[in-house]
DNA sequence: CTGACTATGGTCAGTACGACTATAAAGGGG
DNA sequence: CCCCTTTATAGTCGTACTGACCATAGTCAG
């Protein structure tokens, strides 16, 4: 559009638009709020009380409303779905927009994805006037409803790919974290292993990406020598990055 | 939605949408159509010939119609605009989805943005029942319709980041290239210069990247060594990424 | 005290990359 | 026809990065 209004399916539309002289769509947000809790990957669920798709698995998400942005929708929804209000240290990213006309049985939704982040997944609030939202394993996932499926797994191959070469790996972390910790993010997204020392010296050589705590603080959780805990740096891209083994070999 | 069908703005639809329960959104397609042309990045543009933003340059586009979905109203629009009947070897890929609530001070418009990339540009074809397309320079335009300025700027950041680690700049180029057209593809994106030898060193050491034509075809063009010819392999991902060297050294 | 466990520090060789020099093959101008 | 410019291609060399290791330090469970 825009550049010939004359194209207005329906109708011409010379001056401004016709409100009805095209197809409305129905325009929502659908969400992928991933998280790293009990060394898996975990996604944020819920269950669908009603057809189609009833008793399956869905992403959380909802109608844009009139005068809010997809981002703004994406927050709100992220919002009430988890309960939490501090969104602080959030990383909310659109994916893309899945527009296919027979995503959904019922009418014409145009969805915009958004991947979100979280450092330490709260528990989703009980008090809501819906299914009530779940975290589950990124495996061993039964089939989602909709194409959200898709929408997931373009999800964690952004979010697997982004790890690479920018700093996001902080934002699954909580304020404070470890260096273990931190390794622990790349694992589990990544499903591969990764040498220690050599994760520890790639990261501290990379001007940015975290700082030591200075108060000496030390983290004193299980067994094994204390770590030492540091916060994200202002840094935002790595480089040069942090490749993926999966990535890089091809025997 | 989906998860929670009660919280449709304007009013609860337990089982169907009821189709005017919210406000109905206009979707679109904007297009930022990027060649390498006479040695300089180059936009697709249309001229405005009505308010708002009347006279000014503005991305090609257009409404996703009820049944297509936004990829096919891209290769549509597409198509009509450049009047180019065969669009393989084209990309196209979606950047993503622009929806500010006062984007259009005309109504409620969501847009979903796609970069794609022309190998040979065709001149954009005469006939058509609105504003001619042309082909533009990137550098020196005058500010855009709407916010196009910034698709344009989102688009270009998205190439330019693809090249690093992606084959894409093949699609850049027509089915035989020479590595120094290939190269040139690269600067011109970058915006910067790079060692002749040492990006050929890089490219033929990527396997699948390129693959020389067999019969020992060599491009006479102009002066100099005729060059060998080469045309795109069949990988995607490229292993390590070859970094732009602007965002390697920082002094 | 001992052993398990984790964090941290260091070595070493293979590789990738930037800067640079050299050679090959064409056309143009005298 | 010779020389010079232009472009393609080949190779060299030192530095930086990386993966695969080995070694040490500090804490907890028994």
């Amino acid at each position: 559009m825009r550049g010939k209004e004359s194209r207005a399916p329906g109708g011409t539309a010379p001056e401004g638009y016709d409100k009805y002289a095209f197809e409305p769509f129905a325009v929502t947000v659908d969400l992928a709020v991933l998280t790293v809790r009990a060394g898996a990957l975990q996604v944020l669920l819920v269950e669908r009380g009603q057809e189609p798709y009833a008793g399956r698995w869905a992403l959380p998400g909802g109608f844009v409303l009139p005068h809010e942005s997809a981002e703004a929708a994406a927050r709100r929804e992220l919002a009430e779905e988890t309960g939490l209000s501090d969104l602080s240290g959030l990383h909310l990213e659109q994916l893309r927009t899945y527009s296919e006309p027979d995503r959904d049985p019922r009418m014409r939704v145009v969805s915009v994805a958004f991947a979100a982040l979280l450092p330490d997944p709260p528990e989703p609030r009980g008090g809501g006037d819906a299914a009530q939202a779940q975290w589950l394993r990124f495996n061993a996932l039964g089939p989602l409803a909709f194409d959200h499926d898709r929408i997931l797994a373009d999800a964690h191959e952004r979010v697997g790919a982004k790890l690479e070469y920018t700093c996001l790996a902080t934002s699954f972390c909580p304020p404070r974290f470890t260096l273990g910790e931190l390794q622990q993010v790349y694992e589990t997204v990544w499903g591969t292993a990764l040498d220690r020392p050599n994760f520890r010296r790639k990261v501290l050589a990379t001007p940015g990406f975290v700082e030591q705590v200075p108060g000496a603080a030390r983290l004193t959780g299980g067994r094994g020598k204390p770590a030492a805990l540091y916060r994200a740096g202002d840094a935002k891209a790595l480089h040069p990055p942090l490749l993926r083994p999966s990535s890089e070999g091809r025997p």
